[in-house]
DNA sequence: ATCGGCCAGTACAACGTTGTAGACTCGGCG
DNA sequence: CGCCGAGTCTACAACGTTGTACTGGCCGAT
């Protein structure tokens, strides 16, 4: 059905293999031949079977993305960012979710289904520090995340501390000081739950602020339903504060909702902050202030990355951490500074913290 | 590096046959020749090579799906389902955007890359009924979406004329008369727009309520701000409305917001019905109530369909229309009875109408 | 005893492409 | 005049797999 070099070299009276070659640019061909060739193409619209060029070439010009689930919105939006960065340097993707599952993360890393494309660019969510020996594979990988780190793979993340760090001094710079905690993982300390709980302990106590774990709210997965929960316990339990720091935006208008429906005004009686810049966070009601962590970097730089592994595949360059950098964006749910410096500020437009891209 | 068929055969002293027929469960292999074989397979860790088999085979194991954009939540929630029933076919998914261009749409139907796939599910948005030659491709195709009928390929949609009807209905049943449109486009017949719309227009005139043009608020592209911006016209025109129908979820949840910020209260002075159940509707402050189009089912029956099509791709079947059936999810933005027939509905649990899968 | 049929296993070709080696022609130079 | 090198093109092999056809050996039925 489709027709083949052979046929259009039939078609042309040459050799399929002077027809590869007008396909592939080689320059020694007569430009009367080239032409009689291309007519051949173009008749029988032919377009070369790439199955059959990978098989030669070792290559197939596709790489794999996972991800726990395309549902959340994260993941779509970062796969959108994938996809569009594959795009530009030629190459498509292929997805697999997760579900955030260890178990299937652990089959999908020597799943033969791998073998269609060059390498992979890997989100884990189940599998922990525990599992970085699984990131051993003989094909080329790209980590993202913060559930494994120092793996023998090339990692590209976000500077989780350093951003909730910021997050965090931006509400105490607004004047709040009772900041509650939505999306906390109970006794972690890697992932991204441990690790901006971290940065915002570090506020803490660089502002002198006592830490309250009775404001703290514990959840397990970063879902809306979960945000609106773990604040529902705290207003339940009759916690006191002024401020709400959701680990993630998701977890964060969950967290909205529910101080709305309970009559406290965003952010008039409380300042929320979420973390993560969905699309989404513009168009909530009120629009919701939060950490843009470097999405988009992150993608096109994971996507350079492997892509310059699966060229150099011999290269013994060691693994490499590269982190993006953040910035707040500021809007509704906490942008009424309490005071005249943080006001100038607000207007100024609130680029807090600019971190240098750590290529190295 | 990776290990061959020869690698095994020569550590197994066997041929490469043999292996073969080790790997694909041929019968009469003698237990004993097996275990040799299994054995050097699991020594070599040896996984076959997908790419020699699709050439052999001429089939790859992968779909494509190309839908306009990840970050549209709708088409995010349409890939995981996409990706989900590919995955208990043991098929994977290549993602291609197209940002809901026409050219690129029209580029990707004739692209080499989608060499690498066994078939397409297309769900265009630039193109239109004028396009629909272009639907007639070399290789199995599964159209989505209102923008093309009547075409050379199969074709998954949803009611949107009797769901968008049903929405209506629903507002008109709860006492609703002057119900404001959210995102119409300008002459649109075909397309979701102009189905939904017309849908909108049966439920008014089966009811005798008179159609206004007045309250009809147009915009181009489906996204949030869109919806926020038209609800803002509306408003400004002085525009009198108890009810919004926004013609998809994104849309919806941008005029509330915008309603909200006026100082009217959803349902209280304006219920707001959506179209599309995305995940986030059920989040949003009021939550939405909208139209579950059958996303799962769109989704499942387009991979089933596209295989079919794989499978027997001689099958002088002509084009198939599939239409899914779609339920009203029922939630507080639209929940308020005015009268007690539709409370004892609402409490029912608000499946109005069940349409018959069209499978034939 | 001979034949047909089944079992176990093998050799070969083919899927469509491209790298390598080489054939043939032609012009220019020693 | 003969040889070299560049230009143009071709034949062949190979990428790793599997379908087809084949070889023997064995058993039971004729």
């Amino acid at each position: 059905m489709a027709s083949t070099l052979h046929d259009v070299a039939r078609l042309a009276g040459v050799s399929i293999k002077t027809v590869s070659n007008v396909i592939n640019d080689y320059p020694h061909v007569r430009p009367a031949t080239r032409e009689r060739v291309e007519q051949a193409i173009a008749e029988l619209g032919y377009t070369p079977n790439l199955t059959a060029r990978s098989l030669r070439s070792g290559r197939t010009g596709a790489i794999a993305l996972a991800v726990p689930e395309l549902g959340l919105s994260y993941f779509a939006e970062l796969a959108a960012s994938v996809i569009e960065a594959a795009e530009e340097a030629g190459v498509v993707v292929l997805v697999e979710q997760t579900g955030g599952d260890r178990d299937r993360e652990l089959e999908l890393l020597r799943s033969p289904r791998l073998k269609m494309t060059d390498g992979l660019i890997f989100s884990p969510l189940g599998m922990g520090q525990d599992d970085v020996d699984r990131l051993d594979v003989p094909y080329p990988l790209v980590v993202l995340g913060e559930r494994i780190f120092d793996g023998p793979a090339d990692h590209v993340t976000m500077r989780n501390i350093e951003a909730a760090r910021a997050a965090t001094e931006f509400l105490l710079r607004t004047g709040r000081r009772r900041i509650a905690i939505v999306g906390a993982h109970e006794g972690e300390v890697i992932g991204s739950a441990g690790l901006r709980l971290r940065g915002y302990r570090e506020a803490l106590d660089a502002a002198g602020v006592p830490f309250d774990e009775s404001i703290i709210g514990y959840t397990t997965l970063w879902h809306r339903s979960n945000g609106a929960r773990c604040m529902r316990e705290l207003l339940d339990r009759g916690a006191e504060f002024d401020a709400v720091f959701g680990l993630n935006d998701t977890l964060a208008l969950g967290a909205m909702r529910v101080l709305q429906e309970a009559g406290l005004r965003v952010p008039g009686d409380v300042a929320v902050v979420g973390f993560d810049d969905l699309d989404e966070a513009r168009y909530s009601i009120p629009s919701l202030t939060t950490i843009d962590p470097g999405r988009e970097w992150i993608a096109a730089t994971a996507v350079r990355t492997l892509l310059e592994r699966i060229e150099h595949p011999d290269a013994e360059q060691p693994a490499r951490l590269l982190l993006a950098d953040f910035r707040i964006a500021e809007r509704e749910s906490a942008g009424a500074a309490l005071d005249s410096a943080s006001a100038a500020l607000e207007s100024a437009g609130a680029i807090l913290h600019q971190g240098a891209g750590a290529d190295a």
